[in-house]
DNA sequence: TTCCGTTTGCGTTATTTTGACACAAACAAA
DNA sequence: TTTGTTTGTGTCAAAATAACGCAAACGGAA
């Protein structure tokens, strides 16, 4: 038997896919190349796993050092493994997703580099490596996630109104929902809770804003939207 | 940028759970290790990934040369990088699930060697590495799994009774359902059919069998039991 | 002020789905 | 024939869902 770290392995790294809500679209977080391979191309942020992180601590890495986020939600998505997904070798890609409230998304923006951009979910541009399959599968999940898990609450402020809750269950599954039925499947879910203030200064009649009550959360619904 | 591949990455390996059903169990494969560490300890078959192969090619290498099993169920479950998982050194593991159906697991039952037994998912021995989290992993996916994707047939032979599928269900997901509604659930969904035959030769009255019908097959369901 | 267009909040009703049963049919064994 | 057990089919009340009406609360125009 060799010794231990002798075997030859494929290279590991982690790419991530992040989302933010903001202007009522949904959208992700690409990254412009400045080095071969895919130069001037736009892929998801990734680096390779070191041998002293781990895949979260990775993943938090480049949210830190490229992207300047800190503590927002992640989660593992799929390893990806296709041969020749990276044309420099032989490269495996776990993949993560991200979720990055509005907050937090306008206070870093500025910071970001500019060739760092946000790209509405619904106009992608062409990616690099096998990008575009990590990003579909991220958005696969985050459509299944919505309906048992309240992930969505990461990708708004701490109050909501439920209009703005909506249109985002709209953007993430894709389909408009009845306003009426949606209000009271959400409410009846019960991990949200009036806040007793109201979106004030709009044109219409003001909102009721919400909030994420993670006590009542009971950590597994199931949402029929 | 140094040569590609002598960045320091952590070794790969891919962990099996094998699931099976028999004898109205939901049961898995496990090995009894010759070598350290965790020797004459019960795991998870595994094995590291090569360099010239992929993580799937990697898993039905283990299950055809260690397990004498082909063209079976598998899927990707998820990636392990607890840090001391493993304590000859980093090693991230890609662990996978597979299905095998009665009939070629008793077909294959004899070639084992006599160190590889299925063991009822209820009466699991204590497990070396973190594989007691990875089996837990598998089972909870599997029981989500089951309810909106036509899984379940991979562990039952081509023709089975409701009956049989019913025992199946609630084994994997740990709680006894209503016959009558279950039958029903199971017929709207709409993706098994009648063979016109019947299982005959028992005590009492003769089941029906049902075929999974790939054709009828929505892909995309949702029961719920 | 009054009227209008828009959005929000709250409700109703018909339909569908679900959960909990009852009962007859088909076998083997007594 | 009778009994015990399992399978196939149907019923019915309760719950969940989809579709929809209507008044309240704003800003802006008349």
């Amino acid at each position: 038997m060799p010794a231990f770290h002798t075997y030859k392995n494929p290279a590991l790294a982690t790419d991530l896919v992040v989302f933010g809500y903001q202007d009522k679209a949904l959208s992700v977080l690409l990254l412009n190349r400045k080095e071969a391979p895919f130069k001037n191309g736009w892929t998801l942020p990734g680096a390779f796993v070191g041998l002293e992180e781990t895949l979260a601590e990775a993943c938090r890495r480049i949210l830190d050092t490229k992207l300047g986020l800190r503590s927002i939600y992640l989660e593992q998505l799929y390893t990806f493994d296709t041969p020749n997904r990276d044309p420099r070798g032989r490269v495996i890609s776990v993949a993560h997703f991200a979720l990055v409230s509005q907050g937090k998304l306008t206070a870093v923006a500025g910071k970001m580099a500019n060739d760092v951009r946000w790209f509405p979910v619904t106009d992608i541009p062409v990616l690099g490596f096998d990008h575009r399959q990590i990003l579909s599968a991220a958005q696969e999940r985050l459509r299944a996630k919505i309906l048992y898990q309240p992930v969505g609450f990461e990708l708004l402020d701490e109050n909501f109104t439920m209009p703005e809750l909506q249109d985002l269950y709209e953007c993430i599954l894709g389909h408009s929902i009845d306003r009426r039925n949606f209000r009271r499947k959400i409410l009846d879910a019960g991990f949200v809770e009036l806040t007793g203030e109201k979106k004030e200064g709009l044109q219409n009649r003001p909102a009721d804003y919400y909030n994420f009550n993670k006590k009542l959360l009971p950590q597994h619904f199931h949402l029929n939207l």
